[in-house]
DNA sequence: GAATAATACTTGCAAATCGCAAATATTACA
DNA sequence: TGTAATATTTGCGATTTGCAAGTATTATTC
């Protein structure tokens, strides 16, 4: 018998462990923050710093700092805009771009492994539950969104 | 057309921006880290400090200086075991208890919200689906558990 | 069109957090 | 009894954090 709180609150810790080893790749050693960070850039257009920070609800002087040493990992680009000069634009560089893939891929074998224990319809229901669930999470204005720190 | 991962990616990180609204209770603020724990001590039966430790995937001896805090904030008690003596058991104080169920309700009341979004058919359904992949996680050897580090 | 406000980003700084290595104390095992 | 294993704490240096303040650029307002 367990509340709402507790199914999503063992659901999202277990998440997150199999995020947490994830982040040795070829030679390069990553955090989980710079695993993230990677993973909104491979995904969004042309982000700004800003976007990203946002997406991922961290303070824009850390996501900076964060940034700084990503490039200077040679992991990710800053482009200055030409629209916009206060703005620069995210991207992946190659090697970027085969750390973030390999670590998605890993992740998703992963899942791959934890629905093998359940029949396809199972799989299926889980699936478009959560689906459900992000879009109500999206109408929800009270909630979910960009913590305010 | 979302990867799973993408799925539990934007799950994850919006039940995380609702942790994060948590942590003000009457006077006492305090962080996510410590609201989990306060958390898991409340539901555990008698846990020892490694327990607890073990359940957040958290290295022991950040645990013991973040227990060390909590217990000078008067929200945790750390009773020797009289059966072994090199443990300690933990439980809340009368204050504690009230910050714990406080949030508690406060993120039950948020859940309730986002599930008001649903008709009562889905909602049973995602959580059941929730639960059904929370068992999945648990029968997954390879993945979810405690990270190494 | 100059002054002011707003936005995007960076840096200084001090506090919090982190995890490894090593220490202590106790219990289990041989 | 001696040795190994376990539970917890402390030293320490590295990393991460976020606020305040700074720079640079764009938008607004009069």
């Amino acid at each position: 018998m367990s509340t709402t709180r507790e199914l999503f609150q063992t659901m999202t810790r277990r998440f997150g462990f199999l995020n947490k080893n994830c982040c040795t790749v070829g030679g390069v050693d990553i955090s989980l923050t710079q695993s993230h960070i990677l993973y909104e850039i491979d995904r969004q257009h042309n982000p700004s710093m800003q976007q990203i920070a946002d997406t991922l609800g961290m303070d824009i002087t850390t996501f900076s700092r964060q940034i700084g040493t990503l490039v200077k990992m040679k992991l990710v680009k800053k482009t200055p805009s030409p629209e916009d000069r206060r703005v620069y634009i995210l991207s992946l560089t190659t090697e970027g771009k085969f750390v973030a893939t390999t670590i998605d891929t890993e992740m998703n074998n992963n899942l791959d492994e934890i629905f093998s224990h359940m029949n396809d319809f199972e799989k299926e229901t889980v699936l478009r539950s959560i689906q459900l669930l992000n879009e109500s999470m999206a109408k929800s204005s009270k909630c979910c969104t960009t913590p305010i720190g």
